[in-house]
DNA sequence: TTTAGCACTCGAAGATAAAAAGTGCTAAAA
DNA sequence: TTTTAGCACTTTTTATCTTCGAGTGCTAAA
């Protein structure tokens, strides 16, 4: 356990580090935090912090930089976590009132004003259709050799898929499909589509089997393919000072890499971690790419569904503080409007 | 006119520049490019084609480097155009051939494809739907008050959007507006729904009025905004040594800001360049960001109608005659892919 | 018209030195 | 026991100078 003294020092240095991006001296501390002890006193508690492992030194004679331990502890402690500006909630209401008509498009937008408000780089990802219950199936002739396939589930999300034949289909087969695919699917997780469902249809409905195994195939791909991914102000970042290093700023820009992202953020969430919000401190991330980077996420869920992921990636000289705030009160902004969402059946303004 | 030795000298020093990214000597000349004079004389060949403001100097001691002017002739009359290997070309039918199924898809697979065999980095943007002739409209019902709408056009492009109610609508409803759509729209182009059939809407279709206002402005908001902006390969730039520079990897990461990308693509479209590869090096690019930069681009077109623009932006010193034979090579081969696809009624295999 | 030869220029790389910033430790003060 | 003043020590930063090498430009001859 930190003294109190201890735990000031270590609150100034990480705080000064983050805003100055310079290893923080004893004197500066007690110049600009008002910590009113001598600078030898506080320099002997900065090698205690450093014994911890709490603090780092670049070299002899260079000040003390905050640890990943160090951040750790910040943000576990000592942070606080209500550091946001009425223009800032104005500027988040705003934003997230606009005219939205889905699901993927409310994660965007989140992405989006997380990113403005934080001035670092932010990744969304849509949600994983994977567990959600299907509410309604559509199909939709497109000329005589396309079709449209259209998936609701419980939660407003829609998928929609083109599936082309190599022949003619007509309208009969079109709602034995759409009739086929609801009996047996409706209330059903997605999922369901593979496995039992894709059985059952290759033995009992031999004779639809042209047109409906294209349709299985291709509705497959769409689920197990298509989740979105947004990066906002990847440009941002690069004003950052630890971005002068080229192999920082290369390996930020592999990172950000839309393939790599989205495999990086699906990691992180399934580490157990059912925290509202989860902070990865440097090497905290199991991914080797990451270990120089922190990385804040969170996701935005209604009854434990996972409605989409954001996150913010950056240094790990990161405004912890800022950063959690925004994120706070977006993640429950985003819950207060779903909850509108659902007890208006799902039916917002278009205007 | 340059004489025959300065063309050499000049193609010369571009693709050795191209290759090494250092300026050349005369030396180098004589010894690497099996042209036959001593250095004095391409000293002072050199020295002329640097009056005329083909090549530049960074300093008295440095090698030449070629101008923007320099690239500006290479390109025009001493470049090798069909500059792809059997390998490459085989790839590209692998790439291209594979399961399609909207024009969208095709861009995006195409853009892929050319950053990974030029090793730059490629973006890719959707066609734009503008003038496109539509050739079906679908409203479906989601709910008691959610439609989705799907718009097909004469190529094959397909549209699709949510809308969203403040009142149950119902299926008659749904069919009158599909009825009043296609008769009025089928066959006229896209932009047709803004202005005169909006018009008409408003003074003939009073009834309809609350269920036909969202739709039109939905729609409209599609069309509008939803340019898809594929961007590939942005961290393979960041091995080539001009990114070196912070400054110029800074401005790079800017101009791969979606936003940006696709306002720039459509710039460098709109001036009338009705070639089939549109090279701007340098400072020939009217957007300040880019004078540093490259971008060679060519749209994919079907009887004049836009089917998607694909966009190489790299460094001046890029490997143009790469990249211009991967491009035309794929040009070509989308045309005839596009030939068989309308052949055949837009139907290919799913499989 | 071409080329050999050489003086000249400029940047890159290395060496040296002085300056600046901060710590760690010792010994005294509170 | 805790705190602090003071100073030696370490390490980076910056500046200046030198040397080295690469490559040109020009002159005069082939």
């Amino acid at each position: 356990m930190l003294d109190n003294r201890k735990k000031k020092i270590l609150q100034a240095i990480v705080e000064e580090y983050i805003e100055t991006a310079e290893p923080v001296s004893s004197k500066n501390i007690v110049e600009k935090h008002g910590i009113d002890y001598s600078s030898a006193t506080i320099r002997n508690d900065m090698a205690e912090l450093e014994k911890i492992g709490l603090l780092d030194k670049p070299h002899t004679s260079a000040g003390r930089v905050p640890s990943a331990k160090g951040y750790r502890y910040y943000v576990d402690e000592l942070l606080n976590c209500n550091n946001i500006s009425r223009q800032e909630i104005k500027y988040i209401q705003t934003q997230l009132e606009s005219k939205i008509n889905q699901i993927e498009d409310l994660t965007k937008i989140a992405t989006t004003t997380l990113s403005e408000i934080t001035h670092y780089t932010s990744v969304g990802i849509g949600p994983r259709a994977g567990g959600q219950e299907i509410q309604d199936i559509k199909f939709v002739l497109l000329g005589t050799r396309m079709l449209m396939a259209v998936i609701l589930t419980e939660n407003g999300l829609i998928k929609e898929t083109i599936i082309k034949f190599d022949e003619d289909i007509n309208q009969e087969q079109v709602d034995t499909l759409t009739y086929i695919f609801n009996n047996k699917l409706k209330g059903r997780p997605l999922t369901d589509i593979e496995g039992p469902f894709e059985e059952y249809m290759h033995q009992e409905m031999n004779s639809m089997l042209k047109v409906v195994k294209p349709v299985l195939e291709q509705i497959k791909k769409v689920l197990e393919e298509d989740v979105q991914v947004y990066t906002e102000g990847a440009n941002k970042s690069f004003d950052l000072p630890e971005f002068k290093s080229l192999e920082v700023a290369k390996n930020f820009v592999n990172i950000l890499n839309t393939e790599k992202t989205k495999q990086i953020i699906q990691i992180l969430n399934s580490e157990d971690n059912n925290q509202e919000i989860n902070v990865y401190i440097g090497d905290e991330n199991s991914d080797e790419a990451l270990k120089e980077f922190s990385v804040i996420t969170f996701t935005h869920k209604d009854k434990g569904k996972d409605l989409g992921t954001i996150a913010i990636i950056g240094p790990t000289r990161m405004d912890y503080s800022k950063v959690i705030s925004a994120m706070k009160y977006i993640s429950q902004k985003l819950n207060e409007d779903e909850t509108k969402r659902l007890d208006k059946g799902g039916n917002e303004n278009n205007e």
